[in-house]
RNA sequence: GGGCGCUUAGCUCAGCUGGUUCAGAGCACCUGCCUUACAAGCAGGGGGUCGGGGGUUCGAAUCCCUCAGCGCCCACCA
């Protein structure tokens, strides 16, 4: 009952119920015979599967928040608004964690074995995975819940594997020996976007090779007098335009002279390297070959220190003769610009780095069995006790780390499955290009053709054991590779002698199917007929090329045609200070908390209205009341301006607006004006994205509008000062026009406009929806709009503004009623006071307003003179 | 090293194709109010030479150049 409801909103009270009602009528579920049979127009959202073990933080919360909005708009639109959850198995990050799980068990996966481990990963997956879709339904997401897929379930793995089959038909998957980001602690392979660079202060170490005693002295005389030459002249030239010494001290930070002599007469080159261990896979040592200080070298062999192996002098175009001596070292195998030298000049790799990442049989046996980082110090070691070492600078650069565990990634030479991305790339290119795919923010757009335009071969063979297994058997007979959709049991060749190759893909390999595994491909069910492709796409920048431009490629190469038109890409949730929420930083919200404090509308609220294009949002993690009381008192103000409504209106129905539109006043016009444009501008707002617009829109719309003047004009007639028609008239208004608010704030605030919105009487003969979640979107009714209606009402509202002033200027006490002398006051004013004397009256309270002057004169207000009544 | 973006009130940000919503909003702040919807509120108010400099124009927060600071994306300089 109306009497019942509360003066504060207790979200906690309303929105369970609530959420439990929508569930069980079944408004978020789409059948795809609402599309294929009753001709509905579909709208559909797949949500970015998140991490089977994830557990929501305000990334999701504001993620999700925004597509809820955009499909509880297109819902009530009429559209049959879809949107699928799910999650992702997350192969890396999943292992991980089980991984340290059996850790603190003292345990390994290899402990376990593969089949066992594997088996404990699901066990914890089945228990403790998907909390997260159970905590997006306390912020309202209205995912059609019995839709939900996890990326690894047997239907999205037969997806998989279908793909895997036709692109290895297509010849678009290949195997193949590359040097590949190699990550030491997760012991696997990653994809080039895997390994994130990041900007490392490391050391960079000059190391001296012996030449081979076979080059003759007068020819490395002869190139020291060269290199030295050359050192003079380009001192020369920087002297002057330095104008003091520092040439002296850059000589000794930086060796600008490759060849020496040691003291005993031996003749050594310099190469400069932040990677010392990794010159005993060291092949040859390369120069520019227009390098005039070392052209006579090529060709020349170098002892390759501690290795005792003879390498040569080789030339490249590669190396810069400006960096340091102009002499690199060349090692292939743990390189990849080595690796393309080596390859042009005909040398083989030479692999050092087991995939344990530890040093193997073809180092010294000194050096054997040290990981990377005991190899160093080693290495350096020993090249100082032999003279060899030729110092060390600081150097800043950027190093790549494992995007999972922030461990530095070492290139490595090692064979892997890749996928031939330049031909999936072009018609993704061609989407963006022809504006079949939009981006908001615009400026993305050409992050995604640059990274298209230089797309790279994915690397999808992952050394895990937690995902989908390649495809792929070795016939141990013959040594046949074979693909295959089915398990095979038997080779050509007759041999049953198979073993399937040990590796699993990328996790990613599994999400850029998504947006029709989700639907049931490769069969051609109904659901895909119905709801492929999908509409928007709302994600976070930073798995743009991950995942959305992945999922385009897909969807072109797999169905013919983008899986989805708009691509919203939201801002960052940091801190007060501005950093990243995260939980190393421990300065995340956790939005249950915000829910369970504030209620879901203000967590909503409070991310939509912030949230503008392309800027991220800050929220004070250690003041959650200071974070979300935008929101929380925004719902609260609903609340209240609909107690008020209700309370007023009462139970009783109202009659149809086209009944009462004769004794309409200005204010009803008004606010039936102001309903009609806000609707249209709030749909063009959430066309394009612009959501905290929308949220202004709606803010001022309600707040500004409704509740600060026409609640207050509206009171004296509903007590009946004027008269029964002009009751009734602000009666069926006040219905009318709060349907239309809570119409309007539903996709944002979906909890107190529900709980208002069924308490509402209604017109009658009127049809009513089931639903305020299924009531029909105001799309704006021209025929309700007054622009005249809205000038007088902005003058109306200048004006009891102004007297206001007056009466504080004057110290008048608010509940005294004044005269009021008014001077050089402009006609449209002087209109305004005769038409709405009363509401003045009430608003202002004002006895009597007298007027001095020349109307039109100078427009504003002159002398003035309050007086008490 | 390449590309992109940002800099407007104390804070977070709007200002789309240069000229009457062009200097705005919310929060914060100051001053009154517990007025029967709401103090999680109401009313009134102060506050910015739109990062610096230069230019185009009758006119620039808006277009161009330049400088400074910040941020993002990409990249194989050892």
């Amino acid at each position: 009952m109306i009497d019942e409801l509360p003066p504060r909103l207790d979200p906690g009270a309303i929105e369970p119920p609530i959420y439990a009602r929508w569930m069980e009528k079944g408004y978020f579920h789409v059948p795809a015979e609402a599309v294929l049979e009753q001709g509905r127009d579909p709208y559909v959202i797949v949500i970015p599967p998140p991490n089977v073990t994830a557990v929501l933080h305000m990334g999701h919360g504001l993620n999700n928040t925004i597509q809820d909005v955009l499909i509880r708009w297109r819902r009530m639109q009429g559209r049959a608004s879809l949107w699928v959850p799910g999650t992702d198995h997350a192969g890396i990050a999943t292992q991980n964690v089980v991984e340290r799980a059996l850790a603190a068990k003292g345990k390994t996966r290899d402990d376990l074995g593969r089949e066992a481990f594997v088996e404990e990963v699901w066990s914890f997956v089945n228990e403790t995975g998907g909390t997260i879709l159970e905590q997006l339904k306390a912020i309202g997401a209205s995912c059609d819940w019995s839709r939900t897929r996890f990326t690894l379930e047997p239907e999205l793995s037969r997806a998989v594997r279908e793909v895997f089959v036709r692109l290895h038909e297509k010849g678009l998957i290949y195997r193949g020996e590359y040097i590949i980001n190699w990550c030491p602690r997760c012991l696997t392979a990653l994809s080039n976007e895997e390994a994130e660079g990041e900007e490392t202060e490391g050391r960079l170490h000059h190391l001296r090779y012996l030449f081979d005693p076979s080059v003759p002295d007068e020819l490395l005389k002869e190139a020291s007098a060269a290199e030295e030459r050359a050192v003079a002249a380009r001192r020369a030239a920087e002297a002057p335009e330095e104008g003091k010494g520092d040439a002296g001290v850059e000589a000794e930070r930086s060796p600008l002279r490759s060849l020496g002599r040691l003291p005993d007469g031996r003749w050594y080159l310099t190469v400069s390297t932040t990677r010392p261990e990794t010159m005993l896979g060291d092949v040859a040592v390369a120069v520019h070959p227009e390098d005039r200080r070392y052209a006579a070298l090529v060709g020349a062999k170098v002892l390759l220190p501690l290795a005792g192996r003879t390498i040569p002098i080789v030339a490249d175009e590669y190396v810069d003769p400006a960096f340091g001596t102009g002499m690199v070292k060349m090692t292939p195998a743990h390189d990849v610009n080595d690796f393309e030298m080596a390859r042009r000049a005909g040398l083989e790799p030479l692999a050092i780095l087991t995939p344990d990442a530890r040093l193997n049989e073809n180092v010294p046996e000194a050096f054997r069995g040290l990981d990377r980082v005991e190899g160093r110090e080693a290495v350096l070691e020993a090249l100082a006790a032999e003279g060899l070492l030729a110092g060390e600078d600081v150097h800043v650069h950027t190093v790549p780390h494992c995007y999972r565990c922030g461990t530095v990634v070492e290139p490595r030479l090692s064979e892997q499955w890749f996928v031939k991305m330049k031909p999936l790339a072009e018609p993704a290119l061609k989407a963006s290009r022809d504006g079949t795919i939009t981006f908001t923010p615009e400026r993305w757009t050409k992050v995604y053709d640059d990274w298209l335009e230089n797309i790279r071969d994915w690397c999808i063979s992952r050394q895990l054991w937690w995902g989908h297994r390649i495809p792929v058997w070795y016939c141990q007979a013959c040594g046949e590779t074979i693909v295959a959709r089915e398990d095979p049991t038997e080779c050509s060749c007759g041999s049953s002698d198979l073993e399937q190759d040990p590796d699993v893909l990328d996790t990613w390999f599994s999400s850029w199917l998504w947006p029709f595994s989700v639907f049931g491909w490769p069969e051609e069910t109904p659901d895909l007929k119905a709801f492929y492709p999908t509409h928007a796409l709302s994600t976070a920048p930073e798995i743009l090329f991950f995942w959305v431009a992945r999922m385009i490629m897909a969807g072109y190469e797999f169905m013919g045609e983008a899986p989805f038109t708009q691509v919203y890409l939201h801002g960052t949730v940091r801190d007060k200070q501005g950093r990243k929420m995260s939980k190393s930083l421990g300065n995340g919200i956790d939005p249950l908390a915000v829910v369970a404090a504030f209620g879901s509308d203000a967590l909503r609220y409070t991310v939509i209205s912030q949230m503008g294009v392309g800027t991220d949002i800050h929220l004070d993690h250690e003041d959650l009341e200071a974070a979300f009381s935008p929101g929380r008192n925004f719902a609260n103000k609903v609340w209240n301006a609909g107690r008020f409504t209700l309370m007023n209106v009462g139970e009783e129905p109202v009659r149809p607006l086209h009944e009462v539109e004769a004794d309409l006043e200005m204010a009803d016009r008004w606010i039936l004006s102001r309903l009609s444009v806000t609707s249209r501008e709030m749909t063009r707002g959430l066309e394009r994205f612009r959501l905290h617009e929308v949220a202004e829109q709606a803010h001022r719309f309600f707040w500004s509008e409704f509740a600060d003047w026409y609640l207050e004009l509206v009171k004296a007639r509903m007590r009946g000062e004027a008269g029964e028609a002009s009751r009734e008239a602000a009666r069926t208004t006040l219905v009318t026009v709060f349907d239309g608010v809570c119409r309007l704030l539903h996709p944002i605030v979906p909890f107190v406009t529900e709980a208002l919105w069924e308490k509402l009487p209604w017109p009658e003969g009127e049809d009513r929806p089931e639903a305020l979640i299924v009531a029909p979107w105001p799309e704006g009714k021209p025929v309700l709009e007054s622009p005249e209606t809205e000038e007088g009402m902005d003058d109306f509202q200048e004006l009891v503004t102004r007297i206001r002033s007056l009466r504080k200027e004057y110290n008048v006490g608010e509940g005294q009623l004044v005269d009021v002398t008014l001077t050089g006051l402009p006609a449209p004013f002087r209109a305004v006071l005769e038409g709405e004397a009363a509401a003045l009256r009430q608003l202002a309270r004002v006895e009597k307003v007298r007027l001095n002057g020349d109307a039109g004169e100078e427009a504003g207000v002159g002398a003035h003179d309050v007086m008490k009544n």
